[in-house]
DNA sequence: CCGATTCTGCACTGTTCGATCCAAAACCAT
DNA sequence: ATGGTTTTGGATCGAACAGTGCAGAATCGG
């Protein structure tokens, strides 16, 4: 063994992700990384060996942390299942409004990421699919949930109504960095609601 | 007057747009874009001052174009006012499934820069808000016209539904982005319109 | 305390970026 | 044709980019 690290791998990953959510994959430079950090290049690249593999990096780390947040809330057996739908869009109006800056959202970085680079970077769209699949899994189960609870009456099947509500949450985090309102926000996951219990 | 250009201006926004919207603004260098229009530095920034000016008119033509376009089909009275929002959906899945490259769809160049711009330039906000504001207004009308045919059943305020669809539309941009096949697209805009004649 | 190993700070690489300059070519009105 | 004006292509600018090389500092097992 030898000289240890003297950052905290992970500490670096949350603020390197706070930095591409952002601003972007493109528009944030290494040595913008460098700032936000306080680490030097070389500890940067020798810990994470290119700007772009730092960035998978951290996209991993959010789409963990956020697929597990939504887990939790989804599978939560203390509330009907319908509720726990109202609670995640209340949670991600909340979350746009409580991170917005200059009264505009940041948005959601794997919608950003989708947007800015899956086109062009087969790795990153396939990152991203991977954590859309299990998205729409977790929000299917809910919703078959609801269906024998009797509350969503939809009668689209559930893989459709899956669909539907990640292509609302795409859309309200856009429209947050848009620079909708809370109240605005508010209407779309109401209305979005009503597609399912009506 | 003196020597003319040898190239017809809205062309070439065309081609710069369509740049611009598959890569971004960041990823779109000056040099990228005179080798798609096939024009020199030179006459580019002669013509266009600059990398931003230049995105900022391509972007106005798109907004303008698309705003026309949508107009059209919702002000299109041989069609029940419900019936004009299902076409415009329908059209949008149609576009996004015929723009595809390697099974991802284009998105839209307005969305696209509300993500990457919208929260670090205050010029480019202001622009794709008072498009947002034309848009909504388009869509207000027409949701107010199938309250009074008795279509539009649901009781939430025209505003507010409009808000709801755009969002939507938003979604079904970036579901197109991330891969999402004709058939899923279809289902949210389906299901979308279930929250309005419920 | 020492030797092996790893990390860190700084200088530096070559490349590409957006943007500019200038001379030559092209055009129009007269 | 000629003079005035604009466009055009090519060279070039300084700055910023992602990434590297290296010397020395730091830390470990022994």
């Amino acid at each position: 063994m030898a000289r240890p690290r003297t950052f905290d791998e992970d500490r670096v990953l949350d603020t390197v992700m706070r930095a591409f959510w952002e601003n972007g994959y493109e528009a944030t430079s290494t040595r913008d990384l460098c700032e936000v950090t306080g680490l030097d290049r070389s500890s940067l690249y020798n810990a994470f060996t290119s700007k772009g593999e730092l960035f998978r990096r951290a996209l991993a780390r959010y789409a963990e942390t956020m697929n597990a947040r939504q887990a939790e809330l989804l599978e939560d057996r203390s509330r009907p299942a319908v509720e726990r739908i109202r609670v995640l869009l209340a949670r991600i109006v909340d979350d746009e409004v409580a991170l917005a800056r200059d009264g505009r959202g940041l948005g959601c970085l794997t919608v950003n990421t989708t947007v800015e680079l899956a086109g062009r970077d087969p790795e990153i769209a396939r990152m991203l699919e991977r954590d859309l699949d299990r998205r729409l899994a977790g929000l299917r189960a809910v919703i078959e949930e609801g269906r024998r609870d009797g509350d969503v009456t939809s009668p689209r099947d559930a893989a459709a109504l899956a669909r539907f509500l990640n292509a609302v949450i795409a859309g309200i985090r856009v429209s947050a960095q848009g620079g909708a309102d809370r109240a605005a926000l508010e209407a779309v996951a109401a209305t979005a609601l009503d597609a399912l219990t009506r």
